[in-house]
DNA sequence: TATTAATTAGTACCAGGTGCTAAAAATAGT
DNA sequence: ACTATTTTTAGCACCTGGTACTAATTAATA
Protein backbone atom coordinates (compact mmCIF):
# COMPACT_ATOMS: atom_id res chain seq x y z
CA UNK A 1 0.00 0.00 0.00
CA UNK A 2 0.90 3.52 -0.19
CA UNK A 3 2.01 6.54 1.82
CA UNK A 4 -2.25 6.74 2.36
CA UNK A 5 -5.21 4.61 0.67
CA UNK A 6 -7.61 7.02 -1.91
CA UNK A 7 -10.49 5.95 0.15
CA UNK A 8 -9.01 7.78 2.93
CA UNK A 9 -7.96 10.45 1.18
CA UNK A 10 -11.15 10.80 -0.35
CA UNK A 11 -13.00 10.85 2.50
CA UNK A 12 -10.93 13.09 4.33
CA UNK A 13 -11.81 15.62 1.45
CA UNK A 14 -15.69 14.93 1.71
CA UNK A 15 -15.44 15.36 5.48
CA UNK A 16 -13.89 18.51 5.31
CA UNK A 17 -16.42 19.71 2.89
CA UNK A 18 -19.38 18.04 4.78
CA UNK A 19 -17.72 19.86 8.28
CA UNK A 20 -17.80 23.37 6.14
CA UNK A 21 -21.33 23.48 4.92
CA UNK A 22 -22.84 22.25 8.14
CA UNK A 23 -21.05 22.54 11.28
CA UNK A 24 -23.44 20.98 13.16
CA UNK A 25 -22.91 17.90 12.15
CA UNK A 26 -21.61 15.59 15.54
CA UNK A 27 -18.92 12.83 14.85
CA UNK A 28 -21.66 10.53 15.74
CA UNK A 29 -23.50 11.91 12.86
CA UNK A 30 -20.52 11.88 10.81
CA UNK A 31 -19.49 8.29 11.38
CA UNK A 32 -23.06 7.43 9.67
CA UNK A 33 -22.74 9.13 6.93
CA UNK A 34 -19.28 7.41 5.94
CA UNK A 35 -19.84 4.49 7.38
CA UNK A 36 -17.01 3.94 9.69
CA UNK A 37 -16.69 4.03 13.36
CA UNK A 38 -17.07 7.33 15.37
CA UNK A 39 -12.98 6.83 16.07
CA UNK A 40 -12.13 6.89 12.62
CA UNK A 41 -14.20 10.30 12.40
CA UNK A 42 -11.80 11.65 15.15
CA UNK A 43 -8.53 10.67 13.59
CA UNK A 44 -9.73 12.17 10.12
CA UNK A 45 -10.65 15.27 12.26
CA UNK A 46 -7.40 15.61 14.09
CA UNK A 47 -5.85 15.07 10.76
CA UNK A 48 -7.77 17.70 9.71
CA UNK A 49 -7.30 20.07 12.83
CA UNK A 50 -10.88 20.52 12.41
CA UNK A 51 -12.07 21.47 16.38
CA UNK A 52 -14.70 19.37 17.84
CA UNK A 53 -18.57 20.13 17.71
CA UNK A 54 -18.74 22.39 20.56
CA UNK A 55 -15.60 24.66 19.54
CA UNK A 56 -17.55 24.46 15.82
CA UNK A 57 -20.87 26.21 17.24
CA UNK A 58 -18.71 28.57 19.56
CA UNK A 59 -16.82 29.75 15.97
CA UNK A 60 -20.19 30.15 14.43
CA UNK A 61 -21.95 31.47 17.13
CA UNK A 62 -18.78 34.65 17.31
CA UNK A 63 -19.44 35.32 13.14
CA UNK A 64 -16.12 33.71 12.27
CA UNK A 65 -17.61 31.02 9.90
CA UNK A 66 -14.13 28.84 9.42
CA UNK A 67 -11.16 28.91 12.04
CA UNK A 68 -8.01 26.79 10.73
CA UNK A 69 -8.53 24.66 8.30
CA UNK A 70 -6.08 22.80 6.33
CA UNK A 71 -6.79 20.31 3.81
CA UNK A 72 -10.52 21.95 2.99
CA UNK A 73 -11.11 23.75 -0.09
CA UNK A 74 -13.58 25.63 1.58
CA UNK A 75 -17.35 25.77 2.03
CA UNK A 76 -18.79 23.62 -1.42
CA UNK A 77 -21.92 25.04 -2.54
CA UNK A 78 -24.21 22.25 -3.38
CA UNK A 79 -24.09 19.16 -1.56
CA UNK A 80 -22.36 17.07 -2.81
CA UNK A 81 -23.30 13.34 -4.21
CA UNK A 82 -19.76 11.49 -5.95
CA UNK A 83 -16.33 12.83 -5.76
CA UNK A 84 -13.63 10.81 -7.94
CA UNK A 85 -10.63 13.12 -7.00
CA UNK A 86 -8.81 13.76 -9.96
CA UNK A 87 -11.05 13.16 -12.64
CA UNK A 88 -14.91 13.98 -11.61
CA UNK A 89 -17.57 14.77 -9.31
CA UNK A 90 -20.99 16.05 -8.15
CA UNK A 91 -23.23 18.03 -6.35
CA UNK A 92 -27.12 19.32 -6.01
CA UNK A 93 -28.02 22.92 -5.21
CA UNK A 94 -31.85 23.22 -3.56
CA UNK A 95 -32.98 26.49 -4.66
CA UNK A 96 -34.76 28.15 -2.15
CA UNK A 97 -36.37 31.93 -2.06
CA UNK A 98 -33.29 33.81 -0.64
CA UNK A 99 -31.32 32.67 -3.86
CA UNK A 100 -33.78 33.94 -6.55
CA UNK A 101 -34.25 37.70 -7.77
CA UNK A 102 -37.43 38.74 -5.75
CA UNK A 103 -39.42 39.73 -8.48
CA UNK A 104 -39.47 36.85 -10.98
CA UNK A 105 -37.97 33.77 -8.33
CA UNK A 106 -35.37 32.84 -11.19
CA UNK A 107 -31.58 31.41 -9.37
CA UNK A 108 -29.05 33.84 -9.45
CA UNK A 109 -26.48 33.42 -11.53
CA UNK A 110 -23.60 33.52 -9.06
CA UNK A 111 -25.22 31.02 -7.32
CA UNK A 112 -24.89 28.52 -10.10
CA UNK A 113 -20.64 29.98 -11.04
CA UNK A 114 -20.48 29.57 -7.61
CA UNK A 115 -21.72 25.57 -7.19
CA UNK A 116 -19.72 25.07 -10.34
CA UNK A 117 -16.37 26.64 -9.39
CA UNK A 118 -16.29 25.10 -6.00
CA UNK A 119 -17.25 21.83 -7.96
CA UNK A 120 -14.29 21.83 -10.52
CA UNK A 121 -12.15 23.01 -7.36
CA UNK A 122 -12.94 20.18 -5.59
CA UNK A 123 -12.39 17.48 -7.86
CA UNK A 124 -8.81 18.83 -8.29
CA UNK A 125 -6.03 16.62 -6.10
CA UNK A 126 -4.71 19.36 -4.16
CA UNK A 127 -4.63 21.14 -0.95
CA UNK A 128 -6.08 24.09 -2.29
CA UNK A 129 -7.28 25.46 -6.04
CA UNK A 130 -7.85 29.08 -7.49
CA UNK A 131 -9.29 29.59 -10.52
CA UNK A 132 -7.53 30.95 -13.41
CA UNK A 133 -9.83 31.66 -15.92
CA UNK A 134 -13.51 31.00 -16.76
CA UNK A 135 -16.08 30.96 -19.55
CA UNK A 136 -19.67 30.59 -18.64
CA UNK A 137 -22.58 30.30 -20.47
CA UNK A 138 -25.91 30.72 -19.03
CA UNK A 139 -28.55 28.35 -21.31
CA UNK A 140 -32.20 28.68 -19.43
CA UNK A 141 -33.56 30.50 -16.50
CA UNK A 142 -33.94 28.27 -13.16
CA UNK A 143 -36.41 28.74 -10.84
CA UNK A 144 -37.20 28.58 -7.42
CA UNK A 145 -38.02 25.28 -6.00
CA UNK A 146 -36.04 23.37 -8.80
CA UNK A 147 -32.73 21.24 -8.37
CA UNK A 148 -29.51 21.45 -10.07
CA UNK A 149 -27.22 18.87 -10.73
CA UNK A 150 -23.84 19.88 -11.48
CA UNK A 151 -21.34 17.81 -12.82
CA UNK A 152 -17.32 18.42 -13.22
CA UNK A 153 -14.89 16.25 -15.45
CA UNK A 154 -10.95 17.61 -15.44
CA UNK A 155 -10.72 17.49 -19.21
CA UNK A 156 -6.95 18.05 -19.05
CA UNK A 157 -3.91 18.45 -16.96
CA UNK A 158 -0.49 19.81 -16.94
CA UNK A 159 1.46 20.44 -14.05
CA UNK A 160 -0.60 22.13 -11.89
CA UNK A 161 -3.02 23.34 -14.62
CA UNK A 162 -6.34 22.15 -14.95
CA UNK A 163 -8.88 22.54 -17.17
CA UNK A 164 -12.59 21.25 -15.67
CA UNK A 165 -15.80 21.56 -17.36
CA UNK A 166 -19.06 21.86 -15.11
CA UNK A 167 -22.75 21.30 -17.10
CA UNK A 168 -25.47 21.86 -14.96
CA UNK A 169 -28.90 20.61 -15.58
CA UNK A 170 -32.60 20.80 -14.07
CA UNK A 171 -34.81 17.97 -15.14
CA UNK A 172 -32.45 16.57 -17.31
CA UNK A 173 -31.86 20.42 -19.32
CA UNK A 174 -28.54 21.79 -19.47
CA UNK A 175 -28.96 25.25 -17.78
CA UNK A 176 -25.42 26.08 -17.56
CA UNK A 177 -21.86 25.68 -19.02
CA UNK A 178 -18.52 26.43 -17.74
CA UNK A 179 -15.06 25.71 -18.25
CA UNK A 180 -12.93 26.42 -16.02
CA UNK A 181 -8.87 26.83 -15.72
CA UNK A 182 -7.99 25.79 -12.07
CA UNK A 183 -4.23 25.95 -11.07
CA UNK A 184 -3.68 23.80 -7.66
CA UNK A 185 -1.68 26.04 -5.51
CA UNK A 186 -0.42 23.54 -3.29
CA UNK A 187 1.12 19.81 -3.38
CA UNK A 188 -0.76 17.12 -4.05
CA UNK A 189 -2.59 15.69 -0.62
CA UNK A 190 -1.27 13.22 1.01
CA UNK A 191 -3.23 14.09 4.28
CA UNK B 1 -41.71 36.17 54.16
CA UNK B 2 -43.90 37.33 50.64
CA UNK B 3 -43.90 34.69 48.12
CA UNK B 4 -40.86 35.64 46.23
CA UNK B 5 -37.79 37.76 48.09
CA UNK B 6 -36.52 40.80 46.18
CA UNK B 7 -33.44 39.89 46.12
CA UNK B 8 -34.12 36.76 44.32
CA UNK B 9 -36.34 38.79 41.70
CA UNK B 10 -34.03 41.49 41.36
CA UNK B 11 -30.86 38.43 40.42
CA UNK B 12 -33.43 37.12 38.00
CA UNK B 13 -33.49 40.13 36.33
CA UNK B 14 -29.96 40.81 36.03
CA UNK B 15 -29.97 37.46 35.25
CA UNK B 16 -31.43 37.52 31.94
CA UNK B 17 -30.19 40.62 30.94
CA UNK B 18 -26.42 39.40 31.24
CA UNK B 19 -27.76 35.91 29.32
CA UNK B 20 -29.57 38.66 26.98
CA UNK B 21 -25.98 40.30 26.17
CA UNK B 22 -23.93 37.51 26.40
CA UNK B 23 -25.20 34.06 25.44
CA UNK B 24 -21.42 32.63 26.13
CA UNK B 25 -21.06 32.77 29.70
CA UNK B 26 -21.75 29.60 31.70
CA UNK B 27 -23.15 28.71 34.75
CA UNK B 28 -20.23 28.68 36.23
CA UNK B 29 -19.55 32.38 35.38
CA UNK B 30 -22.53 33.51 36.62
CA UNK B 31 -22.56 31.99 39.76
CA UNK B 32 -19.40 33.86 40.53
CA UNK B 33 -20.93 37.11 39.04
CA UNK B 34 -23.67 37.10 41.21
CA UNK B 35 -21.39 35.44 44.15
CA UNK B 36 -24.27 32.75 44.77
CA UNK B 37 -23.94 29.35 43.55
CA UNK B 38 -23.87 27.54 40.60
CA UNK B 39 -27.30 25.32 41.20
CA UNK B 40 -28.52 28.42 41.96
CA UNK B 41 -28.40 29.72 38.68
CA UNK B 42 -29.53 26.77 38.12
CA UNK B 43 -33.04 27.47 39.14
CA UNK B 44 -32.75 31.06 38.07
CA UNK B 45 -32.13 29.40 34.83
CA UNK B 46 -35.10 27.44 35.22
CA UNK B 47 -37.79 29.64 36.56
CA UNK B 48 -36.64 32.00 33.82
CA UNK B 49 -36.83 29.05 30.57
CA UNK B 50 -33.15 29.98 29.45
CA UNK B 51 -31.39 27.20 27.91
CA UNK B 52 -28.73 25.91 28.95
CA UNK B 53 -25.22 27.21 27.12
CA UNK B 54 -24.88 24.65 24.76
CA UNK B 55 -28.11 25.43 23.33
CA UNK B 56 -27.83 29.12 23.50
CA UNK B 57 -25.02 28.92 21.58
CA UNK B 58 -27.08 26.87 19.07
CA UNK B 59 -29.76 29.31 19.07
CA UNK B 60 -26.82 32.05 18.18
CA UNK B 61 -25.19 30.20 15.88
CA UNK B 62 -28.52 29.33 14.13
CA UNK B 63 -29.38 33.02 13.95
CA UNK B 64 -26.76 34.60 12.43
CA UNK B 65 -23.99 31.92 11.48
CA UNK B 66 -26.52 30.42 8.95
CA UNK B 67 -25.73 26.30 8.90
CA UNK B 68 -25.90 26.13 5.14
CA UNK B 69 -24.04 29.68 3.99
CA UNK B 70 -23.85 30.21 0.36
CA UNK B 71 -23.86 33.80 -0.87
CA UNK B 72 -25.50 36.89 0.53
CA UNK B 73 -29.09 36.89 0.30
CA UNK B 74 -29.12 40.73 -0.77
CA UNK B 75 -29.42 41.67 -4.14
CA UNK B 76 -26.12 43.34 -4.40
CA UNK B 77 -23.28 41.78 -3.15
CA UNK B 78 -20.92 44.35 -1.92
CA UNK B 79 -21.79 47.87 -1.24
CA UNK B 80 -22.64 50.27 -3.74
CA UNK B 81 -20.89 53.27 -3.96
CA UNK B 82 -22.37 55.05 -6.89
CA UNK B 83 -24.72 54.09 -9.91
CA UNK B 84 -25.37 55.62 -12.98
CA UNK B 85 -28.44 53.64 -14.13
CA UNK B 86 -27.90 52.62 -17.74
CA UNK B 87 -23.91 54.26 -18.03
CA UNK B 88 -22.13 52.80 -14.89
CA UNK B 89 -22.00 52.01 -11.55
CA UNK B 90 -19.41 51.21 -8.76
CA UNK B 91 -19.23 49.31 -5.78
CA UNK B 92 -16.85 47.93 -2.85
CA UNK B 93 -16.08 44.68 -1.01
CA UNK B 94 -14.77 44.16 2.00
CA UNK B 95 -12.96 40.49 2.11
CA UNK B 96 -13.54 38.89 5.05
CA UNK B 97 -12.11 35.54 6.61
CA UNK B 98 -14.73 33.36 5.73
CA UNK B 99 -14.83 34.65 2.15
CA UNK B 100 -11.43 33.12 1.75
CA UNK B 101 -9.84 29.99 1.23
CA UNK B 102 -8.97 28.79 4.47
CA UNK B 103 -5.55 27.90 4.59
CA UNK B 104 -4.00 30.68 2.02
CA UNK B 105 -6.23 33.32 2.67
CA UNK B 106 -7.28 34.25 -0.71
CA UNK B 107 -10.82 35.52 -1.81
CA UNK B 108 -12.47 32.40 -3.22
CA UNK B 109 -13.41 33.59 -6.86
CA UNK B 110 -17.19 32.95 -6.73
CA UNK B 111 -17.24 36.23 -4.28
CA UNK B 112 -15.64 38.41 -7.17
CA UNK B 113 -18.01 36.84 -9.16
CA UNK B 114 -21.07 37.50 -7.22
CA UNK B 115 -19.61 41.29 -6.60
CA UNK B 116 -19.18 42.05 -10.65
CA UNK B 117 -22.12 39.66 -11.76
CA UNK B 118 -24.28 41.93 -9.63
CA UNK B 119 -23.31 44.94 -10.37
CA UNK B 120 -23.53 44.35 -14.25
CA UNK B 121 -27.10 43.37 -13.29
CA UNK B 122 -27.69 46.63 -11.56
CA UNK B 123 -26.40 49.14 -13.80
CA UNK B 124 -29.29 47.77 -16.58
CA UNK B 125 -32.54 49.87 -16.07
CA UNK B 126 -34.68 47.17 -15.86
CA UNK B 127 -36.46 45.74 -12.79
CA UNK B 128 -34.66 42.19 -13.35
CA UNK B 129 -32.13 41.27 -15.72
CA UNK B 130 -30.21 38.20 -16.04
CA UNK B 131 -26.88 36.94 -17.51
CA UNK B 132 -26.16 34.78 -20.32
CA UNK B 133 -22.73 34.70 -21.04
CA UNK B 134 -19.64 35.84 -19.07
CA UNK B 135 -16.54 35.90 -19.88
CA UNK B 136 -14.30 35.59 -17.14
CA UNK B 137 -10.87 36.09 -16.26
CA UNK B 138 -9.09 36.30 -11.91
CA UNK B 139 -5.90 38.27 -12.73
CA UNK B 140 -4.21 38.20 -9.51
CA UNK B 141 -5.53 36.41 -6.10
CA UNK B 142 -6.95 39.02 -3.66
CA UNK B 143 -6.30 38.27 0.46
CA UNK B 144 -8.52 38.91 3.45
CA UNK B 145 -8.57 42.11 4.84
CA UNK B 146 -8.76 43.79 1.18
CA UNK B 147 -11.12 45.95 -0.68
CA UNK B 148 -12.21 45.12 -3.71
CA UNK B 149 -13.62 47.68 -6.09
CA UNK B 150 -15.45 46.82 -9.00
CA UNK B 151 -16.41 49.39 -11.79
CA UNK B 152 -18.93 48.26 -14.59
CA UNK B 153 -19.25 49.83 -17.69
CA UNK B 154 -22.17 49.29 -20.16
CA UNK B 155 -20.46 48.73 -23.19
CA UNK B 156 -23.54 48.27 -25.64
CA UNK B 157 -27.54 47.86 -26.23
CA UNK B 158 -29.52 46.52 -28.47
CA UNK B 159 -32.97 45.88 -26.98
CA UNK B 160 -33.22 43.84 -24.27
CA UNK B 161 -29.27 42.62 -24.69
CA UNK B 162 -26.69 44.57 -22.58
CA UNK B 163 -23.28 44.08 -22.72
CA UNK B 164 -21.27 44.73 -19.64
CA UNK B 165 -17.78 45.02 -18.38
CA UNK B 166 -16.35 45.11 -14.93
CA UNK B 167 -12.77 45.45 -13.82
CA UNK B 168 -12.45 44.98 -10.33
CA UNK B 169 -9.77 46.78 -8.95
CA UNK B 170 -7.45 46.19 -5.26
CA UNK B 171 -5.25 49.15 -4.64
CA UNK B 172 -5.25 50.02 -8.45
CA UNK B 173 -3.98 46.43 -9.41
CA UNK B 174 -6.84 44.91 -11.61
CA UNK B 175 -7.85 41.77 -10.20
CA UNK B 176 -10.58 40.70 -12.24
CA UNK B 177 -12.04 40.94 -15.39
CA UNK B 178 -15.32 40.12 -16.75
CA UNK B 179 -17.82 40.57 -19.71
CA UNK B 180 -20.97 39.93 -18.97
CA UNK B 181 -24.16 39.42 -21.84
CA UNK B 182 -27.25 40.64 -19.65
CA UNK B 183 -30.72 40.67 -20.40
CA UNK B 184 -33.57 42.50 -19.54
CA UNK B 185 -36.01 40.62 -18.65
CA UNK B 186 -38.97 43.12 -17.36
CA UNK B 187 -39.94 46.55 -18.45
CA UNK B 188 -37.62 49.40 -17.86
CA UNK B 189 -37.87 51.04 -14.22
CA UNK B 190 -38.76 54.62 -14.28
CA UNK B 191 -36.13 56.13 -12.31
C1' DT C 1 4.43 -13.92 4.41
C1' DA C 2 5.96 -10.09 6.88
C1' DT C 3 5.14 -5.25 6.85
C1' DT C 4 2.80 -1.21 6.88
C1' DA C 5 -1.38 1.39 6.89
C1' DA C 6 -5.97 1.90 8.39
C1' DT C 7 -9.57 1.03 11.34
C1' DT C 8 -11.88 -0.19 15.49
C1' DA C 9 -12.28 -0.93 20.47
C1' DG C 10 -11.73 0.26 25.11
C1' DT C 11 -10.38 2.94 28.98
C1' DA C 12 -10.11 7.12 31.85
C1' DC C 13 -11.13 11.76 31.89
C1' DC C 14 -13.33 16.48 30.89
C1' DA C 15 -17.00 20.48 30.56
C1' DG C 16 -21.34 21.84 31.12
C1' DG C 17 -24.96 20.61 31.88
C1' DT C 18 -30.18 17.80 33.69
C1' DG C 19 -32.97 15.94 37.37
C1' DC C 20 -33.53 14.47 41.59
C1' DT C 21 -33.36 14.48 46.94
C1' DA C 22 -32.12 16.41 51.06
C1' DA C 23 -30.14 19.46 54.21
C1' DA C 24 -28.97 24.04 55.75
C1' DA C 25 -29.70 28.96 56.03
C1' DA C 26 -32.37 33.11 55.78
C1' DT C 27 -36.63 35.55 56.56
C1' DA C 28 -40.75 36.46 58.25
C1' DG C 29 -45.38 35.92 61.14
C1' DT C 30 -47.41 35.47 65.46
C1' DA D 1 -38.62 32.60 71.09
C1' DC D 2 -40.69 29.38 68.20
C1' DT D 3 -42.60 28.06 63.89
C1' DA D 4 -43.49 28.16 59.01
C1' DT D 5 -41.97 29.15 54.67
C1' DT D 6 -38.78 30.56 51.24
C1' DT D 7 -34.33 30.39 49.41
C1' DT D 8 -30.02 28.59 48.84
C1' DT D 9 -26.68 24.90 48.83
C1' DA D 10 -24.92 20.29 48.53
C1' DG D 11 -24.55 15.71 46.72
C1' DC D 12 -25.43 12.16 43.60
C1' DA D 13 -26.29 9.68 39.29
C1' DC D 14 -26.58 10.44 34.55
C1' DC D 15 -26.14 12.72 29.83
C1' DT D 16 -23.67 14.44 25.34
C1' DG D 17 -19.87 15.14 22.78
C1' DG D 18 -16.02 15.18 23.09
C1' DT D 19 -9.97 14.49 24.37
C1' DA D 20 -6.03 11.51 24.96
C1' DC D 21 -4.22 7.46 25.13
C1' DT D 22 -3.22 2.23 24.37
C1' DA D 23 -4.03 -1.98 22.24
C1' DA D 24 -6.04 -5.08 19.16
C1' DT D 25 -7.84 -6.09 14.71
C1' DT D 26 -8.40 -5.89 9.78
C1' DA D 27 -7.00 -4.95 5.22
C1' DA D 28 -3.65 -4.21 1.41
C1' DT D 29 0.63 -4.99 -0.66
C1' DA D 30 5.48 -5.30 -1.73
Amino acid sequence: MSRESASKIERLRCLAMYLDSDPFLTDEDLAQIFNVSVQTIRLDRAVLKIPEHRQRLKNVAMGMGAPLRTLSGGEIVGELLDLDVGRNGTSILDVTPEMTLSKIRVLRGHHLFAQANSLAVAVINAEAALTGIARVSFKQPVYCGEKVLAKAVIKSNKGNKYMVKVVSYVKGEVVFQAKFIVFAIAEEVPQ
